[in-house]
DNA sequence: ACCTGAACACCGTTCAAGT
DNA sequence: ACCTGAACACCGTTCAAGT
């Protein structure tokens, strides 16, 4: 199967303004998120703003990029937690990860959710990175460390709601998202499992609400 | 205390055109999402948009006008669940009302958690949102249905990040907040209680973060 | 006092003109 | 091929002119 569309290499000037490009707009929405504007981030990078619709044919593809490196990174810190002997405390791990990656850039969260996932590279990793966190989550429940009926959709759902809940507090108490890891890790073990009245999304169902959530954002744009 | 600064009734006209901005905006963000725009929803209304921008100075206002109505109904039906039995499934119930709330009109988690809440009636109606909750924990905690070692802060941000969880998903699976409630609620029994490793938000920090989102706000406003 | 739409500042995106 | 900044369409907001 073709991964990459091989694209040639960029000439070199090209290519360094890429890459001012790409760490100017990381530290650009760092620090403001995600609505500083283009021509700030051009202005930061000291290139044109056509270099950079050139180069990143929308705001969105920018977001893309930026989240296609830190997603990387994170996929990549997650397979290291495979061989962990505590098949538990692996995946409490990952989903610790998970919330401070989440939590210490603000504005990656908003823009995974967001229309920024139209993206090829964004869509492979996001399946990678589902399929980690099956890997961990068999082994937890293999282990006893994790109830039976809960699957790495609902695992991946939670890892977000966890630090969206610590986010809006985000600033003033920055670890807050340890707290929700704990009382939501607590709700997974299988001691204290109750019968869900709902049952889990499934991997096709997942797929048809990026879909919806992408068509929707093309509709947006459109009116 | 002077609560309303008790401004005079509105002309006949600009009352009937209040009436007709909030019915359409509040129409158009449930089906568009926030981002419609002003001149959509003054048209919508079938008047100029000077007239919108002199009732609400600005597009934020007219947003809050909305979460005002929309939380004022919450606030008021969650005062019905105090006398309840079962102090236990009344706070369940309470935060399943939440959820549902907020998974219904898409939109309005957004508005409260962004720079609309610069408005003292949304601050008046936070206030007495988590005095209530408070109360409804405390009689929970006091039939022993919950564990004692959470606030009615981490009640209100989990009940937030349940919906966020689901929300993802809102328009394939549209009660799946359900599930989640399930799985936290797990969490919240005092059978399943660990110790938790970092120590609730204090309210004082709850009003450190509004007030930092907000000049956050501004200052993105002003670049 | 209220209503209105033209006018303004700003933002994402395009494109003709340059190397 | 790539770079650039003027130009365009659109959005939130303002305001002079009307009743």
């Amino acid at each position: 199967v073709a991964t990459q569309p091989d694209t040639p290499p960029l000439r070199a000037d090209a290519e360094r303004n890429r890459r001012r490009l790409l760490d100017a707009a990381a530290a650009a929405f760092a620090e403001h998120g995600l609505d500083v504007s283009v021509s700030e981030i051009a202005r930061r990078a000291e290139v044109g703003k056509g270099t950079l619709f050139r180069r990143f044919p929308t705001k969105d593809d920018l977001i893309a990029a930026i989240v296609v490196d830190r997603f990387g990174g994170l996929v990549a810190e997650g397979k290291t937690l495979l061989d962990r002997d505590d098949a538990g405390a692996a995946l409490r791990e990952w989903m610790g990860v998970c919330a401070r990656q989440q939590s210490e850039d603000r504005g990656l969260l908003a823009a995974v959710s967001g229309s920024a996932l139209d993206n090829a590279g964004i869509k492979a990793l996001h399946a990678e990175f589902l399929e980690l966190t099956h890997r961990l989550l068999e082994r937890a429940q293999e282990a006893g460390a994790v109830r039976r009926d809960v699957t790495a959709v609902d695992i991946m759902l939670l890892s977000g709601s966890i630090c969206e809940a610590a986010s809006n507090m985000h600033g003033v108490v920055p670890d807050l998202w340890r707290r929700y890891l704990d009382l939501v890790l607590d709700g997974l073990r299988p001691e204290a499992a109750h019968p869900l009245s709902h049952p889990a999304p499934t991997l096709e169902q997942v797929g048809q609400a990026m879909q919806a959530k992408l068509e929707g954002a093309r509709h947006g744009r459109q009116r």
